[in-house]
DNA sequence: CTGAAAGCGCTTACAG
DNA sequence: CTGAAAGCGCTTACAG
């Protein structure tokens, strides 16, 4: 291992000189530090990280706490995870990945052993039992998801009552009267997906303000229940004239589950959804949708986070929905 | 921060017991043991990850490097993440995600700066560039997927060839005497995805053997390319009684292509493909199949690469193949 | 069974 | 513009 001594031993300067010249923290001889860049690229030295963590209490690594439930669908956590992990590149820092099943713990785990500068949460429950654990930790967290209470925590996520709303008026400017909307499954709403009954409860008042009829129904999110439930759902609503999907699994099942009862879109239904634009990517997806963005929100986290590290007490914490965009790819009528 | 030190003063030790009481790697009296537990347990102690590494130049920390190109499948891509992590886990290790375009500067600055123990390298290609980066590097490596240069390396993959002779035989045995065969997109064959053409090439040469023929065709990684492609494919080849999938977006979005074209499994097509068991949780997936086992994968070469960094010169190099296992759904005729 | 001390490889006030 | 030295928080031979 070449480190910083044999650097300044070759260069014949001090070790704090080659130091500074790494870090630019105070000024340097152009001739020197010629010399200490030539040594460097020479012996192929690089800076030992845990030595250079344990020296300035920083890792440069964020932790990325996930877990993968069963209704979890795997297109839209991966999105996550990678735009979390590139957002974090940028900025100069890595991530380490934990997927632990007690997140409590491992939150205590890698924030009490400094393994990291910072936290990113995901799929955040209304009442997340990850938060005490972060609460007592050092280091600064953001939130994707929304929890009960939000006092000191930056949280991001989708504004789902305002999707909601758009999508119901959507549906009622093109004169529907009639609707179903498929929710996520119920041990969703269970655990404290918030997202969950925000969605829905906002799409039932607007659809109330309406005078709109709304069947709401839990989904499910794994085959073949959901073609079954889908099914199940249509079945027992066959004069509701259009449909709101606020569940991944069920709307990327939809397609193969109208070809198969012989429903064209929008002349015998209209259909409208919440999923990330490029999903479109994974399944067809031809439906009108306000775009969920796990780029936008992940990136927006992650940058809110470095924010809070470099600038520990830098302003309130902040609460950020992401205002919905509706795309009209044509399925309603 | 409570250091080492304040759990030596607490309990009137000094600090090299504390640490070995810590580590078990020297007898302790049964009394100190326990008012050194008792003390760490009152002041909230825990091991600074950044010095124990400088010490003892080990992170518990493995490198994850994986690069989401887009012919990649989400779903697949997210369960090696998950296997890998939960492997590690057990293990002791946790886990560095390194999602950067240009894998071998990643390796080489995640190695050499001593972030971690050992790496894992996800998706490797015949030629693959991040190969010398990682001969270079003192930590030690697994691979998942076959290079053309196996020396040193341990490797990791399913047995395509046998999976792909397995297939064949199937369908020859039920008589089916012209087949198609869907492979993954040109461009991964182009970019030395080997299991790509592991699989064609064995499958071309049984089918020879038996006297059968085959039409391979390139399938698509991106919808709507994928439903268009397998449409045409199938247009031109009316004549074929069974198909081999070997393309998990093409097998994810065959039951909607068949529903639409009004094909009926197995009457008028048999089908076998090639994809992980439990693709079938977000796919209608009734094929009969080969199973990948992503799980499996990714935890033996974890397995191994830790084996590797606890025996640095522990046995040979392996290449381990995977055998494939056929599960029969009732999709062929 | 336990302690004093060197060392891991950095950074950064303190001095000049 | 540069150097000598303390300190970050551990581990582990060396001694007893």
């Amino acid at each position: 291992m070449v480190n910083i001594a044999d650097v300044a031993k070759a260069v014949g300067v001090s070790r704090s000189t080659v130091s500074y010249a790494l870090s630019g923290n105070r000024p340097i001889s152009r001739e020197t530090r010629e010399r200490i860049d030539a040594a460097i690229a020479d012996l192929g030295f690089t800076v030992n990280a845990g030595a250079r963590a344990l020296a300035t209490s920083q890792t440069m690594v964020l932790g990325l706490l996930l877990q993968f439930h069963d209704d979890e669908f795997p297109p839209a956590m991966l999105q996550y995870i990678l735009a979390i992990t590139t957002a974090a590149r940028e900025l100069g820092y890595d991530i380490l990945m934990i997927t632990d099943d007690h997140g409590a713990e491992a939150i205590q785990r890698i924030t009490s052993s400094n393994m990291v500068d910072g936290v990113v949460l995901l799929d955040v429950t209304h009442e997340d039992p990850r938060l005490p654990a972060l609460m007592k930790a050092r280091q600064p967290a953001a939130l994707v998801g929304l929890p009960r209470d939000t006092d000191e925590l930056d949280v991001f996520d989708l504004d789902f009552e305002g999707a909601a709303r758009l999508l119901v008026d959507h549906l009622h400017d093109l004169g529907h009267r009639e609707i179903v909307l498929v929710s996520p499954p119920r041990h969703v709403f269970d655990r404290g997906g918030a997202y969950a009954w925000r969605f829905r409860d906002a799409a039932l008042e607007r659809a109330a303000q309406h005078g709109l009829t709304v069947h709401a129904h839990y989904g499910e999110s794994q085959q073949p229940a959901v073609e079954r439930s889908l099914n199940a759902i249509l079945d027992a609503h066959a004069q509701a004239t259009g449909v709101i999907v606020h569940n991944d699994a069920s709307i990327a099942a939809l397609p193969a589950v109208l070809r198969e009862r012989g429903t064209v879109v929008p002349r015998d239904l209209s259909v409208v959804s919440l999923y990330p634009r490029n999903f479109g990517r994974t399944f067809l997806l031809p439906y009108t949708a306000v775009e969920t963005s796990p780029d936008g929100l992940g990136r927006e986290a992650v940058q809110q986070l470095v924010r809070r590290i470099v600038a520990p007490q830098g302003g309130p914490s902040v609460v950020r929905f992401i205002e919905p965009e509706l795309t009209d790819r044509g399925s309603t009528a």
